[in-house]
DNA sequence: CGCTCAGTTGAGCATATGCTCAACTTCAAG
DNA sequence: CTTGAAGTTGAGCATATGCTCAACTGAGCG
């Protein structure tokens, strides 16, 4: 309602889409959730995002990027095996799932959405490298068997993902703790500890 | 357009939606698709069911049967590293990955859908099965060091999901070649060959 | 003061969806 | 034939979506 600058506007509508992208999934949020969630008008997004699809690949990108940032304090400072057990933590105890729901929403999309897809393609790197980081730390201090610290990375990506969206099913038989010991394994394989 | 029997009608019906919901995918195949590919109003597609989402898991119900199906055949009469390797390369090798989308999309969707959450776990149940049956073989006839099969299996299927959704992503940094070389080297880690 | 222009509005268009319902057609049994 | 039930129709309702556009507002400048 209240007047704003332009870049500011364009700010809060990227946060405003955020948020409902995250709370309705991304089949469902719309451009209402945003005008709405910051009582404006219709034509004042349109102003500022041509399109929809624009919008709401900001607004993914966004989520993302605040996703690993997160991830990326929290295993800050933490011996790279007690980091990977974090997120192992971090990834199953996600309140009603509504960061996986979106990754692997997003993921999805990405086969229709050129622009999501570009996103996905620079949150999966992101991703991986965040993983690849701590694989390569552990081999140095833990002294493990050497191994191609890229393509376990990737194993260990794709693995809490593909977990990840059999846990979202509603009464999944892959249950929270199942998705945790199976990761930790997994890494027990990757170094044959 | 000509009259048929109930249940002729009905199997038509499954038919048809089970196709649309591979070509368009879940998202976006609408009850029209259905009606207008086997030229039948609106009006009977609802006389055989009452609403669209029991249709739609239907359909889902089918097409994965029918994949999980063919990889049966497919694996049948053959050793078990062999049959393995002949998923992974069937899973790979999909015509624009027609299968894992739906196979995705569906798991995404039983987040909000109870009738296609019922289907999915089921499904997934059958492909854990599937997997879990061949690492079993392998232990006996390789000789391999015992194992926990079970989770082994939940390990490689979700490996899968995983590895398949990034692969979906436009442009993907995710080959299929990569896909390949990740599995079979999961598959020497349970194994610790 | 008057002017300008970025910021803003919201009714409304085009489109798409699932679903209803009264009416119609066909067929087989009585 | 008659009759009744099973099969079938499709215009139309309610709803939702993204997006347009002519018009309005108000702060800041000369």
């Amino acid at each position: 309602m209240p007047r704003m600058s332009g870049a500011d506007r364009r700010r809060q509508i990227v946060e405003a889409a955020t948020e409902a992208v995250l709370q309705r999934g991304l089949a469902l949020a719309a451009t209402r959730d945003v005008t709405q969630a910051i009582g404006v008008g219709s034509g004042l997004l349109h102003h500022y995002f041509p399109s929809w699809a624009e919008l709401r690949a900001e607004a993914v990108r966004l989520a993302v990027r605040r996703e690993i940032d997160e991830l990326k304090v929290l295993v800050a400072d933490r011996p790279p095996l007690e980091a990977l057990a974090c997120i192992a933590d971090w990834m199953v105890e996600d309140e009603d799932m509504r960061h996986w729901r979106l990754w692997l929403n997003a993921q999805d999309e990405a086969h229709r959405d050129d622009l999501l897809a570009g996103v996905m393609n620079a949150a999966m790197v992101d991703w991986h490298r965040l993983i690849a980081d701590l694989l390569i730390k552990v081999g140095r201090e833990g002294g493990a068997k050497a191994v191609d610290v890229e393509a376990a990375a990737w194993r260990l990506t794709a693995l809490m993902d593909g977990l990840a969206g059999a846990m979202l099913v509603r009464g999944s038989i892959v249950t929270p703790e199942m998705a945790r010991d199976l990761m930790a394994t997994q890494l027990h394989l990757e170094f044959a500890i």
